[in-house]
DNA sequence: GCCGCATGTCATGTT
DNA sequence: TAAACATGACATGCG
């Protein structure tokens, strides 16, 4: 292009901008040098990115070679010459407060404060992890959780940092509080997870500052998964550490396929077997379920956001030992009937998760059916087990673990007065005129049969999901489920009578707001007639009044009326009256005396 | 033992 | 037509 056709199309540009003014555009837009300056800039800041990188990775294996497990204590601890020994409280000490010049807290000292945090039992394996890339501690951890420490609080698995343990020391808490809030080791822990993630085909929302271009990135996140992935580096070892906590939630078939599955972990361990270590119930149930398939048959990573891998029932189901809250709702949102105050939720089963859990015999059953049982062991196996004769071998880790949405093993912990708390806020309105703590008690009595029938026959689903499943899922499910016919019509019993049990609370509830609305219409209506009563009679009186007024309007009139002598008309013989058009005439009452008469006559 | 209340369950009708 | 829901009637447990 010449230099004048340039100088023409610019003068063009110009005549456009100038056009384009009013459209908010900037003249920068059309400036191609301007914009060629701008992607300078940009290439600038990448290559300034990809040295920071390097050098943090250079940092990170200095780091790394520091780092040196403690056999006792199982404690990382940094690499000290033997001249100078680094007290270990001395990392719990660290000021993590963020000075005028940035983190006080150094890198190395968040990685000692991660390993202090997590013993040696559970790191044993972690030093692989930990000795390939110390960024997986953070994730490795929480994969390793001890069964007493608190897993996710939701199966969902959310990007950001995970929740400081709970076994830590104030000192200890309060620095992982300000540990976590590093966005440096935020932005790690979000690329480690989402290496985990990646490694299922699940993509994640990115958090603002994975979108960041201008975010810091540590360069563990730019390893590749095979370094970056604690699957990779955790033996299968670690994964059998849990058989002692873990196999109470799984059926033995389902454990077994567990065991085996975990060489696979060994390899691709990610989201899904994470889900099965931790909740291998739900996710060899929901995993070979309804979601499990179609994560098999379509694992494409579009379905994640629209369907999540745990619907608002595996949240129910998932939530160890916590009530079930109103997302419970979001069990409420899977049933349309949010009309009605009591649905599900109020159903003590479906309330809480610890309301399902019935391994403890006291718990919920009224004293004779505790003592029949007692008596009678065998009185679990329900009509049905009786009906079918079926052997009914108690397999507590098969009864326990078939039975237990949440995972959580039946160590009935006296968790009465707070399941009965839960119950109280969770009946809310329900309070009236239904809740009594002794329907609460007995809402609990019921359940327990079906538990126990269900139990009898092995049914390999919870009651709360028989229940509460959408009709479709349920569907699914049982014929996922080799089930016989008792097996069946068990479960078609249970999920009827489930459903029928919210139906009556929900009519009776309704029936009585009826009844209470009709007593305030009833009162209402009363008090409307009092008013129109007290209306009436003054309305009498008034026409009382103008009828006297009147009377004596009338004679007075009637007393001025004179005749051609000048003599006044009786009203006894006379009477005014008006016509149509408003004119008075003067009727003598004879006529009218007379027809009166001749009326009285004829009759 | 009777009574009232709360709740679960069944049968049946309705949506 | 199946499933869910609504409701009357009855049974059961409890105080």
């Amino acid at each position: 292009m010449s230099e004048v056709g340039v100088i023409q199309d610019m003068e063009l540009i110009d005549i456009l901008w100038k056009q384009d003014i009013d459209l908010g555009a900037r003249r920068e837009v059309f400036d191609y040098n301007h914009r060629q300056k701008e992607h300078e800039l940009q290439r600038q800041r990448e290559l300034e990115e990809e040295k920071r990188l390097h050098l943090l990775r250079e940092q990170e294996k200095a780091l790394l070679a520091q780092l040196q497990l403690d056999e006792e204590t199982g404690e990382y601890i940094p690499r000290t010459p033997p001249s100078a020994p680094l007290p270990l409280e001395v990392s719990q000490n660290v000021n993590f407060t963020q000075g005028s010049g940035g983190h006080a807290m150094s890198f190395d000292e968040c990685l000692q404060l991660l390993a202090e945090t997590f013993p040696v039992e559970e790191t044993e394996n972690m030093s692989a992890c930990l000795a390939t890339t110390a960024i997986s501690v953070p994730s490795s951890n929480n994969i390793m959780m001890s069964p007493e420490q608190q897993p996710l609080s939701t199966p969902t698995l959310s990007p950001g940092p995970m929740p400081p343990p709970q076994r830590v020391s104030p000192d200890l808490e309060q620095a992982w509080m300000e540990l976590l809030s590093l966005p440096e080791l935020q932005q790690c822990l979000n690329m480690q997870m989402e290496d985990t993630l990646e490694t299922t085909n699940y993509t994640l929302p990115k958090s603002p500052e994975v979108q960041n271009p201008n975010f810091t990135f540590y360069p563990m996140a730019n390893l590749t998964n095979g370094e970056t992935n604690s699957s990779v580096v955790c033996p299968a070892e670690f994964i059998s550490t849990y058989d002692g906590s873990v196999p109470s939630m799984a059926p033995i078939d389902n454990l077994s396929q567990m065991e085996d599955k975990a060489p696979q972990l060994n390899t691709n361990y990610g989201a899904e077997s994470f889900c099965d270590i931790f909740y291998p119930t739900v996710s060899l149930e929901e995993g070979s379920g309804q979601h499990g398939h179609e994560e098999n048959e379509s694992p494409t990573t579009s379905d994640i956001p629209n369907k999540p891998s745990f619907t608002p029932m595996d949240l129910y189901s998932l939530s160890p030992g916590d009530t079930f809250d109103s997302d419970k709702q979001n069990v409420t949102a899977e049933m349309p009937d949010s009309d009605s105050g009591i649905s599900s939720n109020t159903s003590p089963h479906a309330s809480s998760p610890a309301k399902s859990t019935y391994g403890d015999r006291s718990y919920g059953y009224s004293d004779s059916d505790i003592e029949e049982m007692d008596h009678n062991p065998g009185s679990a196996e329900s009509d049905y087990s009786e009906m079918f004769s079926l052997n009914f071998q108690p397999d507590l880790r098969t009864a326990v673990s078939v039975f237990t949405p949440t995972g959580q093993p039946h160590q009935q912990n006296e968790s009465k007065p707070q399941h009965e708390m839960d119950l109280a806020e969770e009946s809310g309105h329900n309070s009236a005129p239904f809740t009594k703590d002794k329907q609460k008690k007995q809402l609990d009595v019921r359940l327990p049969r079906d538990e126990q029938r269900a139990k009898a026959l092995k049914i390999p689903v919870s009651v709360d999901m028989i229940i509460n499943l959408p009709v479709d899922d349920f569907n699914e499910m049982m014929s996922k489920h080799q089930l016989n016919d008792a097996q069946l019509a068990l479960v078609r019993d249970i999920r009827r009578r489930g459903k029928n049990k919210v139906a009556a609370q929900n009519c009776r509830k309704r029936k009585m707001e009826n009844i209470m609305g009709l007593e305030g219409e009833l009162d209402s209506l009363k008090e409307e007639k009092e008013r129109l009563l007290s209306e009436k009679s003054q309305n009498i009186t008034n026409l009382k009044d103008m009828k006297q007024q009147l009377n004596s309007l009338y004679l007075e009139v009637f007393s001025m009326l004179r005749d051609e002598k000048g003599n006044s008309y009786s009203p006894s013989n006379y009477s005014l009256q008006q016509s149509t058009d408003g004119s008075i005439f003067l009727v003598p009452r004879i006529k009218k005396t007379f027809i009166k008469s001749k009326d009285n006559h004829l009759s």
